[in-house]
DNA sequence: TATTGTTATACTCTATAACTATA
DNA sequence: TATAGTTATAGAGTATAACAATA
């Protein structure tokens, strides 16, 4: 997601019900995108490309390769090839499912899990603009953005 | 941004001030997918590769190459291929500036005003999300975002 | 010498198509 | 026949390095 600088745009220029809508997308580009720098700039010292780093967040316990790209919204192949540098790392198992045997669930090995869990701590330990907030000024928010991304209403 | 999930996480297994940073993570993220996803949906049938699209909503009036580079956040040989591309299909030309001829100016053409200016309506129009919020809910929302994205308080 | 933009090239992320093995 | 995963390949998006023109 991209600023598209509609705060630079006049205001005069723009409909009244447009500019508001413009407003609200570029501060929430801005704020994901320095959720994005922070992803990175916590993930880069554990050495894993930025895909890797997001899958090991999303394995938890035991889970196929087909969930991990449905949660990871991308290609099949796309895991394989996420798991295969998983696995060089030896952060992660492929183990063949047991009742059904076209199924591979990935596994944390113990050092995978150990990662993940410094690098979950660290990426929201201390996450960007959350000391800006008071205590039921983030519950606002969380409740906002809930209210948002709520299928019901769309 | 991508959701890393943490909603799935089990609630015992995260330290106290940990999960509702995760939880406002993974929803921020989620809303900034439909945006972006919104943006694909409405930028495509312009038929311009997206980089172009945003490039096209950024550039009003008159703006160099290297201001369209720091607010596109990316490298100049990369504004220069997006320049090339928008100046292909007649939507900006480039002119060098006067005071510093080393300065080349992006302008939109008519076609590229008109263009950029039903892309903007269009993308501000409905945006995903704002019809769940009332008027003052939309106003919180923006107010919070702005803390959150607050360089002062960091 | 420093800055703006360009060119050539290479890297990262990701999808498509054809395939194997199971079901 | 349909599904899970793999392989090979290709494409989009983006950066790096060396360069030209101007300051």
């Amino acid at each position: 997601m991209t600023e598209l600088r509609w705060k630079g745009a006049g205001a005069a220029s723009q409909a009244a019900r447009v500019q508001p809508a413009g407003e609200l997308y570029d501060t929430l580009a801005e704020l994901s995108n320095h959720m994005k720098a922070h992803f990175n700039r916590v993930a880069q010292p554990f050495g894993l490309p930025s895909p890797c780093a997001k899958a090991i967040c999303l394995i938890e316990g035991s889970i196929s390769m087909k969930e991990l790209g449905a949660r990871i919204h991308c290609d099949g192949s796309f895991v394989t090839s996420i798991a295969d540098a998983l696995e060089e790392r030896g952060l992660v198992r492929r183990e063949t499912d047991h009742e059904d045997r076209r199924i591979k669930n990935l596994v944390l090995t113990r050092k995978g899990a150990e990662l993940r869990s410094r690098l979950m701590h660290e990426l929201f330990d201390d996450l960007p603009g959350m000391r800006n907030l008071t205590e039921s000024e983030r519950d606002s928010f969380l409740a906002l953005l809930r209210k948002m991304v709520d299928p019901q209403n769309e």
